[in-house]
DNA sequence: GAGAGTGAATTACATGTGTAATCGACAGGG
DNA sequence: CCCTGTCGATTACACATGTAATTCACTCTC
């Protein structure tokens, strides 16, 4: 699968949300802060297009867009690719790493351990 | 703190298990897979000192490297970052992705269950 | 002391990314 | 039928990144 750049992602985000949208649709959901032109948000769907990852049909003149992948696929991947670098794959090294950051409330930690219990049921 | 790429991350993790290292040195430490020159490792030197994410102490003729970063810091900035933006900041939705995905081993759940346990200790 | 090696610095060049502007086709309102 | 707006497509351009080669200075070895 195709890597997605940053600011790709924030369009794809758009369309996992709700699809199929037009281009105009995309750049109006957008968020706010990226301040991105239409322009820019077109170039991003030709990119994500190439890309393989968005896919485009005809609707009159204009094109209706939707994602072509799955947003736990890509968030799996992703995800992945970020411990296997640098938490050598091991899981529990991330977690000790946000623990000694105190990057866990004690309501993610009461959460964390109740999907743990469900999993060994 | 300035953003990593990908092939500069691989020459920090060299420094941060060791240094001071020369050019050379770190060329020599850097994982065969990636089929660098010296000369490429030596441009992301360069380019790491200019983000100010190394330091260099001049050794007679040459520079000898080493961080000037904390690989723990650019980890938990790297980690925060992708948490944030795939899961809402919302470290439990990450670990159900991975359970889901079954990249939980059984082990991995009890060592898990172990650091949660003596956080709340 | 002249050539070979080694250092860092400078330059190179393709591709990806952020951020558009412009172009040419067409559709709908007067 | 012509103007204006709207579409996607094409082009633009700067900066980041991967991947070096080249250059210039210096040192070590005959």
């Amino acid at each position: 699968m195709e890597r997605i750049a940053e600011g790709e992602y924030a369009v794809m985000e758009v369309l996992w949300d709700e699809a199929p949208l037009t281009a105009a649709d995309v750049a109006a959901r957008v968020p706010e802060d990226k301040g991105w032109s239409l322009a820019t948000v077109k170039t991003m769907l030709s990119r994500l297009l190439a890309k393989g990852v968005l896919s485009h049909e005809e609707d009159g003149r204009r094109y209706l867009y939707r994602p072509a992948i799955r947003r736990e696929d890509y968030v799996a991947e992703e995800s992945g690719r970020l411990i296997d670098r640098m938490f050598g794959g091991r899981v529990p090294a991330l977690v000790a790493q946000l623990a000694a950051r105190d990057k866990l409330s004690p309501a993610d930690i009461a959460e964390i351990e109740k999907l743990l219990k469900e999993l060994k049921s």
